[in-house]
DNA sequence: CGGAAGCGATTCGGAATCCGAAGCACTGAG
DNA sequence: CTCAGTGCTTCGGATTCCGAATCGCTTCCG
């Protein structure tokens, strides 16, 4: 499983349009809350797995290399895990679905409520 | 595999945020691409089949029930397939991911290149 | 009518991925 | 020296994904 490369054919993708390998990269399970748990400050391994409801160290690893190797995490000396420029870009971008999952929760909220009210 | 809904624990978040049963749902293989295929337009089982590379239909199946439970979709009296609003702001959440792929596409050139230019 | 083509959808065996518990090597504190 | 905490690896089993085949249905065309 190779990590997404933008202009490299990707899983699910054979041309390899950035967006495409954008979406690989995001679509594997943890990727998007690595990124997000890492937006306020650098965390080491373990502390950064106990804030990803203690996900399997064996994909954790897996995910951070791959997000090294995509430039969205560096290293710290001290081994600890921090954002790049890039990878808080990224992070950025991903802001608006923070919105929308509230308006996901009340629309559904509000169908569940519809549902019952016809008995 | 049940669908996330905000509110209930889902795989990889005991508390239910929202937001983390947004990276749940979206952070399934395919999710994400096909709220971007039917970003604009309609489409039927099998065309849009096409469009996502030709995924195997089993997936498919299991992804649109889930995205139609999440009612991000709604299915036409053909039997096509289409955002809701409430889809259709989704899809406008994930828009700034595009931009951000170029960036990183650009950044990752630019890295490979230096590395290159070491020798 | 007969038949070919396209459709939505399902089934199923094998491949890829994820999981979780256990353990290793190292470090600092007591 | 113990003990706890760290980053990280291994491995067997569970889950998920894949892809080809197939079904039943409708449409189109001779």
């Amino acid at each position: 499983m190779p990590t997404p490369e933008p202009g490299k054919p990707v899983r699910g993708s054979a041309t390899g349009r950035p967006l495409m390998a954008a979406l690989d990269l995001f679509g594997r399970r943890w990727s998007l809350r690595i990124i997000w748990e890492l937006r306020d400050g650098e965390l080491g391994f373990r502390p950064l797995q106990q804030r990803c409801d203690s996900m399997s160290s064996s994909v954790l690893r897996q995910r951070l290399t791959e997000l090294l190797d995509a430039r969205l995490l560096y290293q710290l000396p001290d081994s600890r895990y921090s954002l790049t420029p890039l990878g808080h870009r990224a992070y950025q971008a991903l802001r608006p679905l923070t919105r929308w999952s509230q308006e996901w929760s009340e629309e559904l909220l509000k169908s569940a409520g519809s549902e019952g009210a016809l008995h």
